[in-house]
DNA sequence: GGTGTGATCGTA
DNA sequence: ACGATCACACCA
């Protein structure tokens, strides 16, 4: 990784979801991790904006429980939660204290430390898909529940601007996975359009 | 490119 | 009962 990557200052959090989201495009998520001492990184290429207790979407809509508690605390935070019985997915907790808005984070461009993050995913036929979606990239990374709540400004994951700049126009779309008529409508996912390592749904501007 | 389905279990 | 999912089978 370049000599320039700098930490994001928790500044950097500290604003709605619909506008940090885009702002994290080709920004790095490093895991420092601590079996093998080498950083895992992957340029992070698909996100999506959850608007806490306004957003149907959101698992924050029914208020504070215990697994979403991260998402109610101060931003700059990695909220971490397991779903169908098997995988983990990451967020970042934006805006203010208390809001629990959050940017769930689906794709990654595997940055470095490629070779274990292949070991990791083998079960991932081509590059594209090491880290092509929300639980593949946790997996590559090696993101489990054990680092809910780490502070991304200064943990062993945190988030680097290695001085590529976000797509001067991102892609746009509604967000994936979601029931119809819980927040399926909003155009709250945004990803690097052309990138091969954005997973299912829109990869492109223009269809 | 697309659709359909089983896996697997914590949470509400 | 239902997921902010994945991988595989199959069809096109």
């Amino acid at each position: 990784m370049a000599r320039t990557a700098r930490a994001l200052p928790r500044a950097f959090y500290a604003r709605d979801a619909r506008e940090l989201a885009p702002a994290l495009l080709n920004k790095v998520l490093v895991h420092d991790d601590a079996v093998t001492g080498v950083a895992v990184a992957a340029r992070i290429v698909e996100v999506e904006a959850y608007c806490g207790r306004e957003d149907s979407g959101s698992h924050a809509y029914r208020g504070r429980t215990t697994r979403n508690a991260t998402m109610f605390g101060p931003p700059g935070h990695l909220y971490v939660y397991f779903t169908y019985g098997m995988h983990w997915c990451a967020n970042v907790v934006g805006h203010v204290d208390g809001d629990a808005t959050a940017v769930l984070l689906r794709a990654g461009a595997p940055l470095s430390g490629v070779d274990i993050i292949r070991a990791r995913r083998q079960r991932a036929r081509r590059d594209r898909d090491l880290c092509s979606g929300p639980a593949k990239l946790c997996e590559a990374l090696g993101i489990t529940g054990g680092l809910d709540g780490i502070d991304l400004v200064r943990g062993a994951v945190r988030i680097v601007d290695d001085g590529v700049a976000p797509p001067a126009r991102s892609g746009v779309s509604t967000r994936i996975g979601l029931a119809t008529g819980r927040g399926d409508a909003h155009p709250w996912r945004f990803f690097v359009p052309g990138d091969p390592n954005v997973g299912p749904g829109p990869r492109r501007v223009n269809g």
